[in-house]
DNA sequence: TCGTGGCTTCAGTGTCGACCGAAGTACCGG
DNA sequence: CCGGTACTTCGGTCGACACTGAAGCCACGA
């Protein structure tokens, strides 16, 4: 007897958010970000995600809240009392690598601190230099290549 | 009155140490790294990096220990009653980089699972498919950027 | 003005990992 | 063997953080 799609699809959420929970993202977020990048109807109220991602409302509010702020999650407001509408914002993933990118590169400053720092010293900045190099290479190569991404728009 | 170069210096090394404790590095293994980057000789042994940083000898070995594994730091042994002597191998940083980079890339192969589970579902499937495009793209390009590194021997 | 539902906030709990320092181990010279 | 030194291992402590659930806080409808 085979297993369903929906099952698979959980156990697909469960290795996605645990990627995730590696670079730092809470294990709750990064089940919503899974959940709601191929739940169906796309949009998800609180309390639905509460109850299938089996966490705590109080989880929920605050990991929506942090990936509403990281613009990868929408939320849509509905008049009277209705609860508001959550869905996943998938434009924006590339911000999230671009930071990572970013945090790479800015390493440079640390290198090219130590690099002055180290002035009147060439012997004694070779180790360093060799890591200067690398991360100057990377801070002009990986911008250009970001340009050249397709529908680059910004 | 001007502060010395070596207390400027001390100040860099926890900077620096800061800036990889957010990626998961240990403060202390951070510190050990920047150090040996900078320090005259260049060898060290682990006492005096004990001495030097104010760390307690178990978190010295526990974190050369680290640091040796990963190939950042190589461990020189001498006969005799000798304390081995450690030094940086900042050849090995491209290392630390590229498996930056790998983990990057390697989300693509969860997007890709997620595709193939959403296959006969296209309708379904565009949230996650921008992603999958994004990573998709990278992992064809970024891969391509490092075989352009000067001196990319491997 | 009250009641209700949706959401946030917050104190409390458990877990995890970095760090310390002392005890233990290995190694060598004598 | 013994003594001492270099290094590792390990129990214990501390702080940080994810998570929970309940209390509190709107905003709306009646």
């Amino acid at each position: 007897m085979s297993v369903g799609r929906e099952t698979r699809l959980s156990a697909w959420i469960e290795r996605f958010a645990a990627h995730f929970a590696e670079e730092g993202i809470p294990l709750i977020g990064g089940r919503i970000l899974g959940y709601l990048l191929v739940c169906q109807p796309t949009e998800r109220t609180a309390a639905e995600l509460s109850q299938e991602l089996e966490a705590s409302s109080g989880s929920i509010s605050t990991n929506l809240k942090f990936l509403v702020n990281a613009g990868l999650v929408t939320k849509r407001t509905r008049r009277g009392r209705q609860a508001a509408q959550y869905r996943i914002n998938e434009k924006r993933w590339v911000d999230l690598i671009q930071r990572k990118l970013d945090a790479l590169v800015s390493v440079r400053e640390l290198t090219e601190a130590g690099m002055r720092l180290m002035s009147g010293d060439p012997e004694r900045a070779v180790r360093l230099r060799t890591v200067d190099d690398l991360y100057t290479w990377l801070a002009t190569e990986l911008p250009a290549v970001w340009e050249r991404r397709p529908s680059s728009s910004r």
